[in-house]
This record gives structure tokens, sequence and C-alpha cells, in this order.
DNA sequence: AAACTATTGATTGGTATCCAATCTTGTGGT
DNA sequence: ACCACAAGATTGGATACCAATCAATAGTTT
């Protein structure tokens, strides 16, 4: 249904947040053409939307690169995502009925669960995929669309940084955060998740120089091999590319082996 | 300095938010290919750009049209505008120094002699260009694209309403919201910007039919003249599609005139 | 006359090929 | 070691062409 350059930026997007295409990384026209046997248009098509959406940034006559945001703009970048999630929060208070709260405190319990289990990477998964809920229940789709760009953002901005902390205190976080709200409690909800994030961040330590860990074709092999099954080429990409979760309680750290940089 | 493609979205940008391009207009790619001298594969890119930005949606295998949110789409617009402008104030209340509300106090004045001078159409465009300015104090461009954008489409929306009031009343509250801000009296400031676009919602009356009043031709007849001069070509079309005022202080009412109707 | 169907025409999505401008790189001379 | 210049590669764009699909018309049937 979705155009091809839809699909194909929407691939490429989920290998950006995926952190298998780092910032700075090369994405040549000719290269990517090959890779999805699609012609170099297509290709810079799906580019331009990568670049509207802050993933990619295109220098003319250079070519297109892993968007690689400066420490200002990944500072700009959590405080636009900490005033949404507030002004979220202070509508939810007003209006959120019940079952939403359920929902909130679901999710929550979910992700605990998995925190029990040992499941890290769904643990990750969940705890990520919750403020996408929380902004979901305001029913705003326009306010949704702005949350999940940025949220892409700061997952773009984690294959820059190393983080360096438990994610047991970001849950409790959440956990506080539905009850402080659902209590009316704005004011302290609010300074909540500015902490909330303001410990993500903290967490951060930013090196300059970050090193490609994968060439585009390996890190768009699994794509190559969808590809050769036929059927599940065009569905799955789209799905997960829009859907599933991003977030920042993670705690991988990236091994790091120079291979081509740019600047 | 930058691609055909963006200067040209930023001219059916400009055109879109001018009101010269409605709602439910077709962007056929031949018609533009031919008005803008370039390939179609231009155009098509362009477009891509002003859907990424919501200001056009594409239909498979139909083409491109000037976007035309429903009423619900509109509402949600509008929260998240009062969403975003609500934060920033919260930002604005603590952080910003005696340069910065002098600055936003001497817009408010600018706007005032206008109205007083009769240039109703420099007023509107102050009135307008007020909230740049305000989100623009936070320092953080991601806010202020954000921002931006979302103010486009409500610049959009206008198309689609006939609006029915007066401005000086949203000149004043632009005012008592400087007072507000400068006192500490945060909540009531966000309480002022809430109403604020309440009413300027609620001067609308959303006419379900929009009637295209120029064809794409016509609207860009400003672009093919200024592409006899030379020189203005690529210059004007990308200042005044970037930082030029857009919001919704206006008291424009739209004469229809039946012509080529989508839907 | 009204409703259904088929053909035609126009438009879009996409490919292949070509070309100019520009950037990168490597080589050679000093 | 350093600078200049030539060769190669890459991007931005034009053009021509094709298949798929939508729109609208004309024709057929009831």
């Amino acid at each position: 249904m979705s155009s091809r350059s839809q699909v194909i930026a929407d691939t490429l997007t989920r290998a950006v947040i995926d952190h298998r295409l780092v910032p700075g990384c090369k994405l040549g026209e000719r290269e990517l053409a090959e890779i999805f046997d699609v012609s170099r248009i297509v290709i810079r098509q799906a580019l331009i939307r990568l670049a509207d959406d802050g993933l990619a940034q295109i220098e003319r006559n250079r070519g297109a690169f892993v968007a690689k945001p400066s420490m200002q703009e990944a500072m700009e970048i959590y405080d636009a995502l900490t005033l949404v999630e507030q002004g979220v929060a202070a509508q939810l208070s007003d209006r959120l009925g019940p079952a939403g709260w359920a929902e909130l405190r679901q999710h929550v319990e979910r992700q605990r669960q998995a925190v029990a289990a040992g499941n890290d990477a769904l643990a990750d998964v969940l705890g990520q995929e919750f403020h996408t809920v929380f902004v979901r229940l305001s029913r705003n789709k326009v306010m949704q669309e702005i949350h999940a760009q940025l949220v892409r953002r700061t997952t773009l901005l984690r294959s820059l940084i190393t983080a360096d902390f438990d994610y047991c205190n970001l849950l409790d976080d959440h956990s506080r955060l539905i009850d402080l709200l659902e209590k009316g409690r704005l004011k302290q909800a609010m300074e909540l998740i500015d902490t909330h994030h303001r410990t993500v961040v903290r967490g951060y330590i930013m090196d300059r120089q970050v090193f490609p860990e994968l060439t585009p074709r390996e890190a768009l092999a699994s794509f190559l091999e969808d590809k050769g099954n036929g059927a599940a080429k065009a569905d799955a990409p789209k799905k997960t590319g829009k859907t599933s979760g991003d977030g920042h309680a993670s705690a991988h750290r990236h091994t790091q082996s120079p291979k081509q940089i740019r600047q």
C-alpha cells in the first residue's frame, strides 16, 4: 500500500534506532539502491524522509549520513521530550479515566515481571514503550507523532553515548508517576518527569567519536534475507518501524571498533 | 545551497499558508513540473516534503492534494499547539531574563502601533509572529521547529474555516501573557494560553466543502514572475517560507467560488 | 430511462540511461 | 613534507520509457 520509498525509509529508520546504523555512517545512494534492489531515485526519496525526521542529514553533493546531533541538540531533544510528556501528564491528570490508569499500571506490571524473569531485552522494550503508551492515552494523534519522532531521535542519541545505569530505578519512576498523577499531584509528577529524563541524560557520557559498527550492507542484511522469503518483505518493516518501542531505559553498552569515520 | 526540491517545497508551503492553494486542491506532478520548469521527480520530492510536514497528503496512484484536516485533527493540532506553548511558557517564566521580556513587550508594542496606524495586514503578521518569537526565546531549535510546523498547520486550517472575531482582544492576550509570566503567575498564564487558542477555535465555523480559489498555475504566478527576473528566484521563496509569520490572529474572510472540488 | 460494464485516456510510481557539477583521492612535482 | 593538479567517484538532475491504476466516458442491457 505504501510507496516503496516509505517502506525503505521505515526500514532504514528501524536500522538507525536499533543502532545497526550509527551516527555519521554514510548512506550512499548507489549502495542502498543495490541493497534494496531499487533505483537511486527511490533511495533519495527515502533519504529525504529520514532527513525530515531528523535521523539523517543530507549535505549537498556529499550525500546523506546518519544524523550526528551535537551535545547541544541532544539537550534540546530531551528538553522537548520533557516538555511534551509534562504537557501530556497535565492533560491526563485531568481527563484520564480508570481504564487508562489501569492500562498504565498493567504495562508497568508487565515490565516488572520481565525484570523478575530476567528477560532484560523485553524489559528494555517495555520500559521504552511506556512513554509511548502514556502519550497514546492523550488520544491526540498529532501529539503522538511529534512524541514518536522525539523518541526516535533520543534513541538515535543513545548510539552516541555510553549508557551506564540500572533501570530498576526508572521502572519505579513509571510506577510513581502513575501514582502521583492519579492523586492529582501534578506538580510533583512533572518534576518527576523532568528528573527522570535528566537522570537518563546524566547517565550518558558523550563520546565525540563514534565508530560505525556495521556497514549499511551488514546492517541491512536481515532485510535482504526477508526479501528472499518474499512475503514478509513489505509488511514486517512497516509495522515494526512505526509501533515497536523505543525509549531510553537501556543498559546496552556498545563495543567500539574503528572502521569508517566521518569528519 | 538548498536542493531544488527544498526550494520548491518552501514555495508551495508559502502558497498553502497564504491560502493561495487551499485544502483539497490537486497538486499534479506534470502541472507543477511545467510551472517550476523542472522534472517530475523534483516535484515528487517536494511533495514528499510537504506531506511529511502535514500540509499535503499523497494518495497512491491518485496524486497529491493540499491536506484537508478533519475537525478532529484540527482540534488535535490546536491542543498540541497549546501544549507546546504552555510548556514554553513554563520554561520562560523560570529562565527568561529582562532582555527577553523587553523583546516580547517591544513586539507587542509594534503590533499595537500597526493597529493604531490602521495597517491591518502588518498587525496580522505581527500578531501571528508573536507566538514564534515567544518560542524562539526558549532557545530550543528542536522545539522551534515543532512549533513552526504546528503553526503552519493551524494556518492551513484557517483556509478551511471562516474566521470572525476582532484581534484587539488577542493583542491584549499577548500583553497580559507577558505580565502574568514575568510575575510568575504561571498557572494563570497557562490558562490564558488555553483560552486564547480556544477563542480562536471557537471563532471558526468549519465549512465542510472548501472551494479552490485558484488553480496551482494561478496561485504560483508570482513565482513565475520572480523567475523571469532571475536573481530573486532562489532567495526570496526560501527566506519567507521559513521565517515569516503565520498564526491565527486573522480577520480575513474567504469568498467562495465553486470550481474544482475533490470528494 | 436507469443501471451496469467495458474501453479509453490520463496520471502516477518506478526504471534505465545519460550528463554536469562537485567532492575526494591519489599522484607528481617542488 | 607540502602543494597543485588530474582522475575517479558521487550526487543532483533531465529525459525517455513502461506498467499499474484511477477516472471518465461510451456502450450495452434491462
